[in-house]
DNA sequence: ATATATCGTTGAGAAAGTCAACGATTGAAT
DNA sequence: ATTCAATCGTTGACTTTCTCAACGATATAT
């Protein structure tokens, strides 16, 4: 008999009612995965947000800092320091903006690459963690879900 | 036609392959939520989290600081504050735990279980709010998918 | 008894979030 | 053409939140 793993164990205030707030879920769950993945992009020297920077830098999609301001929930003032530090370490480029010149975009070095390529595996593997008590399926209907309630 | 109301606007960054990435969309998801939630607990003067531990407080589960910190995701010392301002403000009370009387069980006052019935129907108005794009069954899934991750 | 661990609490320092202002640049109105 | 308002990234100040180590009181194990 295999136990599933969880990635906390199952506490006695989950029968309170509070525990079908969504909020309290999504917050429990991404807090618990944020612990996983930043122990896992530590590595790399690297946290969730430089991470997810560094992923849209490679993208191909040419996001600009507002973009990723508004697309990460962060404030712009926080891209640039988040920006300051992937530049000064060489894994990513700032451009001004071809339409508009008041814009950067942030590109990828090719060692911003390298470097997100293994970063990568490593995320996916701390999310194979996170969501070790969910199927393939479930994984995928949980994700398409999250999808839906924020973009419909 | 009825357009779906969704929490934010499909942004075109969504594309790329971070899209798919459960932290982030838990991130998003859960900072949109908390806009929604805080504007709506404000006008009791409440947060997400004071919520979250009066919810608890009424609960009759007689939670310790300790499961509230566990439950909540924080440290002991946020919880230390959260109920100082909540027993401040006569919701809730600090009572010596009858097996160990180093614990502190908190429970909510007559005041505070009213408090509370009303800042509820905000929350679950605005839980509504953030999960529009959804229909009923889906958000009943995503919180069974949720809850499964957690706690299995 | 003694030692070790856990509870809530305090306080300090680091990190993250918030907000207003600025120069440069854009787009719209005249 | 020129002006005007708006937007971009950036800076700096300020608040809130996070993290951690220490402490007295209490509990548990030896």
């Amino acid at each position: 008999m295999v136990t599933q793993k969880t990635v906390v164990e199952a506490p006695r205030l989950a029968a309170a009612d509070i525990g079908n707030d969504v909020g309290l879920l999504l917050a429990k769950l991404h807090a618990a995965g944020s612990v996983l993945n930043n122990k896992a992009l530590g590595e790399f020297d690297l946290k969730e947000r430089s991470f997810s920077i560094l992923t849209l830098a490679c993208s191909g999609l040419e996001p600009t800092q507002r973009e990723l301001a508004d697309f990460l929930s962060l404030d712009p003032s926080q891209i640039v320091s988040l920006v300051d530090e992937l530049e000064g370490r060489g894994l990513v480029e700032r451009a001004t903006g071809k339409r508009d010149r008041r814009a950067k975009i942030v590109t990828a070095t090719k060692e911003g690459r390298k470097v997100h390529a293994r970063a990568r595996e490593a995320a996916e593997g701390s999310e194979r963690v996170q969501l070790a008590a969910l199927s393939e399926e479930e994984t995928a209907e949980l994700k398409a879900l999250l999808r839906k309630a924020l973009w419909g």
